[in-house]
DNA sequence: GTCTATAAAGGGATAGAC
DNA sequence: GTCTATCCCTTTATAGAC
């Protein structure tokens, strides 16, 4: 007599969080969760009192247990520079492990704009720890500067990068190799180092 | 005996641009574009045959006439650090100014993903210039670099700021001049020139 | 060129059988 | 816990008067 609802409930999320993900809150219909999913909309109802409760339950879904590990690369005992590789590589091969997770960040950030509950998920469930690594990471390479600053150029160097890939494509010298992470990596890291002048 | 249609036409396109760039294709009816222009629904049916036709319109139409200087600032006798700082500094105050297209562009490229016609809009009519001058800029900073990759990286720095603009206020040291654009584009100037060893 | 009225389809949500 | 059937409202789109 073991509760197989926890089991259900959060199978319904994970096939709803790529739907969301690529189409948005408006852009999803309950009868397209409920088919995949393999079930009847209306039993949908069972498990979610309506498809607002579904669809934040989805996104704290998907931004529960997304703690990655960034601090391990931290405490290792390597030169700075060494280490701010691993750490940029590190989240560029997570971005490309997860993209229905990162396509819900954005999405979040750009529908959310004004509601303060949204943001605020994002702030503390999904981004906190990055962003402590980061300012850590930081203030390593770079005390002085502002860490605020710098964090969010950091990330910004990285996830726009693979925000726009689909379109990247199209403009000149693009190449096959710009999508893999050891490339992106490589760049982003020695740009972050040394500047344009090096 | 003038024709006053094209006016009505571009009137109609001018307020659906905000509402699609906030809440998506699916997120805005006709019955709100037809209610923001002070008309009925009925009537936009006059001037479009669909709304699939009336979106794609309203983000051509954001689209065009948004070629901004950027080359008068790379034809500048300057050193190259100051030209940079202006760079930088005219694409912070364009994306202030226009809050309504850089969400448009975020949005598109989020939905746009896999539809190549889409993807293809935003390259030719919006970045195409953009990515040239930033080529162009790149270029004379740091001839040996991957100027794909280095160009995409200059927007990123930029856009993605704005982009987190939102969320960015629940991050610890969050300032208010963080969305200066004095501020932002000193910082990444600054980044861009030096690294992050300065 | 804009309106009222309305058709036709879609989507959120509920009732009740099993 | 899932299904069928259905309600009811919204939305896209059309018809036709003015």
């Amino acid at each position: 007599m073991r509760p197989i609802h926890p089991k259900t409930k959060t199978d319904i999320l994970e096939k709803a969080i790529p739907l969301f993900a690529r189409a948005g809150f408006s852009g999803v219909t309950m009868r397209q969760i409920a088919t995949a999913i393999g079930m009847n909309a209306a039993s949908l109802y069972h498990h979610f009192p309506d498809k607002q409760t579904l669809y934040v339950a989805a996104v704290q879904q998907a931004f529960s247990n997304r703690e990655f590990v960034l601090s391990e690369i931290l405490s290792m005992q390597l030169p700075v520079e060494e280490k701010l590789h691993r750490f940029v590589k590190r989240i560029c091969d997570f971005i490309e492990e997860e993209p229905d997770f990162s396509m819900l960040i954005h999405r979040e950030i750009l529908d959310g704009d004004g509601d303060e509950t949204r943001l605020r998920l994002i702030a503390d469930h999904v981004f906190k720890n990055f962003f402590a690594a980061v300012i850590t990471m930081a203030k390593e390479l770079s005390p002085e500067k502002d860490s605020h600053l710098l964090a969010f150029s950091i990330f910004g160097l990285i996830v726009y990068h693979y925000q726009t890939a689909p379109v990247r494509q199209f403009f000149p010298g693009a190449k096959p190799e710009h999508n893999d992470s050891q490339v992106v990596a490589d760049h982003i890291t020695d740009l972050l180092l040394a500047g344009l002048k090096s």
